[in-house]
DNA sequence: AAGTGGTCTAGACCACATT
DNA sequence: ATGTGGTCTAGACCACTTC
């Protein structure tokens, strides 16, 4: 190997991972075999065996003994597992999550929306506004915004049925997240959809996220701070547990 | 090798990690090579490669290429980077870290600290209690209970100087953290100690941290909403950013 | 010059799953 | 029987650091 030159095995990873995003490899689907990887790339079985290895510590992939290498599900394991999937995190709790579309419009980034899609002001965007009860009782505003070419078909989801989130992770995996939690006191809006008490906290959510390299979402959720918190758990250098965030219902209303 | 055999490799690592969690190996202290290790574990050296460079991966080691393996400094890189190192986030924005010191204190653990820890009620425990400042602003009000036998000179430490994260990972890396982040408005003790307004709410973080396999240290860490927000960043399976959570400052106070 | 990590090869044995 | 992943070996070349 010369000297700057990317070592085989990370080009193999790369490889594979390019098919992935660009969605030529689907969840489940077959990864070749390191035989097969030997013959076709013309590297030894270890570097074969070393690039699908990483792959399945970075969770792109699992591999089963005796039966092969498959593409991660990333809607059953979601690469970015967090408030994301509300609905799936209510339903574990045993209750019944249900939504309200407030808005579901076509609109032009701007401000604070374009700067966080680094988009110029202007560019079409889907505009989404849902209210996420749990068992009846209002925990979540997600206000969202979706770059229209990402999701083209935004406007003819029924996001009463399936969440935005869980449509858009349906799109493309979405593989890396930045969020920002603040503490702060809802405007009148927020604070009647959530139906929640005067001078009561609200624990706002906003979160970017990225598919395929970019920023193609844009999120505030908000959570009344008497009845929602945010649990993370963190192993820093396990393997599959990589970073995780749910949200999870407080004890006093439990009770 | 057998059929439920421990592989070599695992091996190798196991023993590196239980000579570093034991003391024997200490920040910076070097460790056995490739070579040495092929000679002294009877190994070949691409099965004493893979251990090693699987605790470079996992943050236990630190490898350069011509001059050897080391054990990580887990000050600098802490295992769990979080709110933890508020000094050093201080520092990185170029402003001025301070601490009071509240209260130190030992006591014994009860109700939700004894819980929290997993011992019983009446197990000695050291309580601090320290407010940070940002030139001079009150951040955070760390309310730490720590085991008293796991690091038993807390009592004498001058967290003034060196926060209480710092000294608890200096004397072994913390491999894990749970948090649960709230909205609330704060009680008087905590309104006063932060000079906050009245009805801004506070962020409290409440972290439960692990070293060597067990919950060594509590905390609940009150943040004013006003003036602090948390930011966290999730690159599920990156490399080297496993899981990151900084405490940053609002734009409204940088101005 | 000697030692280190970084990579790669060509083979091997094993347990397991599928056919 | 064949293919798969899981592991391991013995050797090799390279770039880099230290002596």
């Amino acid at each position: 190997m010369s000297r700057t030159a990317i070592p085989r095995y990370q080009q193999l990873k790369d490889g594979i991972i390019e098919r992935i995003s660009s969605g030529e490899l689907r969840p489940g689907d077959r990864v070749p075999s390191e035989n097969e990887l030997v013959l076709a790339e013309s590297v030894s079985r270890m570097t074969a065996n070393r690039a699908l290895r990483e792959l399945t510590d970075e969770g792109y992939v699992e591999r089963v003994a005796g039966r092969g290498t498959f593409v991660s599900d990333f809607r059953a394991q979601s690469h970015v597992r967090e408030v994301q999937n509300i609905a799936e995190e209510i339903a574990a709790r045993g209750h019944r999550h249900t939504a309200d579309v407030i808005a579901r419009v076509q609109a032009e980034a701007r401000g604070e929306v374009a700067q966080a899609l680094h988009v110029d002001a202007g560019t079409p965007v889907f505009h989404v506004v849902v209210v996420h009860r749990e068992n009846g009782t209002p925990i979540q505003v997600e206000d969202r915004y979706v770059l229209a070419d990402f999701a083209p078909d935004t406007l003819a989801q029924d996001f009463a049925r399936q969440t935005p989130s869980a449509y858009l992770t349906s799109i493309m995996p979405l593989t890396e997240a930045e969020q920002v939690v603040r503490a702060r006191l809802p405007d009148r809006e927020i604070r009647q959809l959530l139906d929640m008490a005067d001078y009561e906290p609200e624990l706002v959510v906003i979160r970017r996220t990225w598919a395929n390299g970019r920023a193609v979402t844009f999120a505030r959720l908000h959570h009344p701070g008497n009845r929602y918190e945010l649990v993370g758990h963190h192993k820093p250098y396990a393997q599959h547990d990589a970073a995780r965030a749910d949200v999870v219902q407080l004890e006093s209303l439990k009770k």
